[in-house]
DNA sequence: AGCCAGGACAAGT
DNA sequence: ACTTGTCATGGC
C-alpha cells in the first residue's frame, strides 16, 4: 500500500508500508518483458513504457511518468494498493513459507492484461524464460503496434485475426504455434471473454480457460493469477512440483487461501535460487 | 553435445 | 485414474 506519492516533471516517487523490489518481481517470471535499463528495469506493459528504479526496500521511482499515468496505469497494474504486509503475515505462519520469503520478500504481483497473460503462459509451456522473452518480443514486433522506437505493445486479439502457422514462423514458437491460433480464434469469436475471467468465480474462470487448446492447470492457473486478480489461483510447474515434493514430502500442502499465487511465487524464486534437486 | 525448459495431449496401461 | 512418448526450438 502507498504511503507517500511526490509527483513532479521527472516522475513519480512512490513510497510504500509493504515493499516493492523491483528486480525479483521483474525477474521471477510472472512478466517478459521487463529488463535491465540503465539503474532499474523498463518494459512495456499496458501499451506504455515503465522506467522503475529503486531506491530503498520500500521506494520506488516511476521515471518520465505523469500523475495522470501513474493513476491511471502504474497504480493497478503494479499492485500498489494491496495490503502485502498483511498477506505476508498470514502466509509466513507457515515455517516454509516464511523462509521461502526471505528469499523473495518484496515481489508484488503484477496485474497484466488477461490477453497477453493467456498467450504468455501458452508460449511458456515446455519452455525456458530466456526463450518466451524472445518469441513473446517477436510476437509484439510482428502483430504488436510500435508506440515509441523499436518498442511495440502487446497485441490485442483483433490485430491478430490473420495470423495463420505460416506468418506465426517468425516467432519459432514450434508446436505452440497452433495453440495460440486456437486461444485467439476463441476469443474473436466471443467464446473465451479475457476481461471477464477477473469477474468470473474462479472454478467458472479455470473451466473456461480449459476450452483452449494447449491451456491445461498450470498455464490457466498463470492466467488467473497473472492476469485476473485471482490471487488464490495455485499454479504448479516443474518447479514447485518439485519443492512442494521437498518441501512437505508425501504430507499435505497447506492451504493458502487466498492468498495462494503469492506463496507459490515465493517457493518458486526460492527453488529456482536454490536450484532445488 | 546433450539435457532440459513456468506443459499439454494422446495413447497406452 | 495414473504413466509414457511426443511435440519445436534453443538456452545453458
Amino acid at each position: 500500500m502507498i504511503k507517500t506519492s511526490e509527483f513532479s516533471d521527472k516522475g513519480a516517487l512512490i513510497s510504500l508500508y509493504d515493499g516493492f523490489n523491483i528486480e525479483l518481481s521483474c525477474e521471477c517470471g510472472q512478466c517478459f518483458r521487463f529488463t535491465p535499463s540503465g539503474n532499474g528495469y523498463e518494459g512495456i506493459a499496458q501499451g506504455t513504457v515503465f522506467h522503475l528504479e529503486q531506491i530503498d526496500s520500500n521506494t520506488v521511482f516511476f521515471k518520465d511518468i505523469t500523475r495522470e499515468d501513474f493513476e491511471k496505469t502504474a497504480r493497478r497494474y503494479f499492485d500498489l494498493d494491496r495490503d502485502y504486509n498483511e498477506a505476508n503475515e498470514y502466509l509466513c505462519k507457515d515455517s516454509i513459507i516464511k523462509k521461502a520469503y526471505e528469499s523473495a520478500k518484496g515481489i508484488r504481483i503484477f496485474n497484466q492484461n488477461p490477453f497477453e497473460a493467456l498467450i504468455s503462459f501458452i508460449i511458456s509451456q515446455n519452455n525456458n524464460i530466456p526463450r518466451i522473452r524472445g518469441i513473446i518480443e517477436r510476437l509484439c514486433e510482428a502483430f504488436g503496434t510500435e508506440i515509441s522506437k523499436g518498442k511495440y505493445s502487446f497485441p490485442n486479439a483483433d490485430s491478430m485475426r490473420d495470423i495463420s502457422e505460416e506468418n506465426l514462423s517468425v516467432l519459432r514458437a514450434g508446436f505452440r504455434s497452433k495453440y495460440i491460433i486456437d486461444a485467439v480464434g476463441k476469443v474473436l469469436s466471443g467464446e473465451i471473454r479475457p476481461e471477464m475471467l477477473e469477474s468470473l468465480p474462479y472454478e467458472d474462470a479455470f473451466n473456461m480457460l480449459l476450452k483452449i487448446r494447449g491451456v491445461g492447470p498450470k498455464v490457466a492457473n498463470c492466467v488467473l493469477l497473472f492476469g485476473a486478480g485471482h490471487m488464490e489461483a495455485f499454479p504448479v510447474d516443474v518447479w514447485i512440483g518439485r519443492a512442494l515434493k521437498a518441501f512437505y514430502g508425501d504430507g499435505p500442502v497447506p492451504d493458502f487461501g487466498r492468498f495462494g499465487g503469492l506463496a507459490q511465487q515465493y517457493l518458486f524464486v526460492y527453488a529456482r535460487e536454490n536450484k532445488l534437486i
